[in-house]
DNA sequence: TCAATTAGTTATTCGACATAACCATAATCC
DNA sequence: GGATTATGGTTATGTCGAATAACTAATTGA
C-alpha cells in the first residue's frame, strides 16, 4: 500500500504519531486507572492547587460540563476535594487529597516513563528538539 | 495556570499539536465536504487503484465495519466505483470516479496548504525535521 | 473434502465530545 | 442601590466516531 502522499502531510505524521504515544500511555496508566484527559486535570490541580473547574476547562480546552463528571469521579475516588472558593462565592477550589497527591506524584513518574518508552527510537536531544517544534504549532 | 510539567510530556504536545492542525484542516477541507478520515480513505484510492476494503483498513487503523459506511457514502456521492476484484470473489476493487478523481486532486493541494497554514511558525527545515522524527515514532 | 480463515456487511453498543437550559453568585451600569 | 448582564457550575440530552458481535460468502489449506 502506497501511503506516500498521506505520510507528506504533516497533520498525518503528527496524528499517527500522537495515537502512537497515547496507546503507549493508555497502557501504562492503567495501574493507575486513569486515562490521559484524567492524569492531565489531577496534575494541573496538583501544579495549581486551589484553582477552579473553569480554569482546568480552559487549561485542557474541556467544555465544562464534561469536568463536571471527571471531577465528580475524582471525588468518589477520593483524590480530590472540593472547598468554597475564598474570593469567589459561585467556585469551588480544587486541591488534591492526600491520597490523591499520593497518586498523581506516582502516576507522573509513569508518564514520563512511558514517553521515553513510546520514543525510544529517539535520542534524548531529537525528543527536546520534537516538543519544541510541536509547541511552535500549539501554543 | 501551570502547565509546564505538562508541556514536559511528549504525549501531551503531540496532542495538542496534532489537535491544532487537524482543526485548521477540518476548516479547510469543509468547501470539499470531506473529514480527515474521508480524505486519507479517498487519497489511498487514489495512489492505490483497485485497492480492497481492507487493505485500507489496515493501512489507516479502521476498523471494517466503519470502512464500510464510508465507502457507502463515497459511492452514494459518486465518488469511489467498486468492481469484482479479479483474483478474490470476495473483495470488491476500489477506484475512484473521474468526478472523484477531480475532487480528490484539489483536495490533496488543500491539504498541503492547510499543513503550510497550521505550521506557519515553522521554516521549512523544521517541518522536515518535525515529519521525520514523528515518522520515527510511529513507523 | 472439509475445517479454518478471510472479505465484507449489518446491527448494536460504548464513549468522547457538544448543545441547551438552568440556578446561584458576581460584576456592571444607570 | 437596584436592575441588568455576565460568569461558575450543574443537569439532561444529543451527536458522532470508534468498537463488538454475529453473520454470509468466498478462499485457503491440511
Amino acid at each position: 500500500m502506497d501511503a506516500a502522499f498521506l505520510q507528506s502531510l504533516l497533520g498525518y505524521n503528527a496524528r499517527r504519531a500522537s495515537l502512537a504515544i497515547i496507546e503507549q500511555f493508555h497502557v501504562d496508566m492503567a495501574k493507575f486507572d486513569l486515562r490521559p484527559v484524567d492524569f492531565s486535570v489531577l496534575s494541573l490541580i496538583r501544579h495549581n492547587p486551589g484553582t477552579t473547574s473553569r480554569q482546568l476547562c480552559q487549561a485542557l480546552n474541556i467544555l465544562p460540563p464534561n469536568m463536571v463528571v471527571f471531577l465528580k469521579s475524582f471525588e468518589k475516588r477520593q483524590l480530590v476535594e472540593r472547598a468554597p472558593h475564598p474570593t469567589d462565592g459561585r467556585a469551588m477550589g480544587l486541591t488534591l487529597t492526600e491520597s490523591g497527591e499520593a497518586l498523581v506524584q506516582a502516576a507522573e513518574k509513569t508518564a514520563m516513563d512511558s514517553g521515553l518508552k513510546a520514543t525510544s527510537g529517539l535520542t534524548e536531544s531529537e525528543r527536546q528538539t520534537l516538543a519544541r517544534l510541536l509547541q511552535k504549532i500549539y501554543l
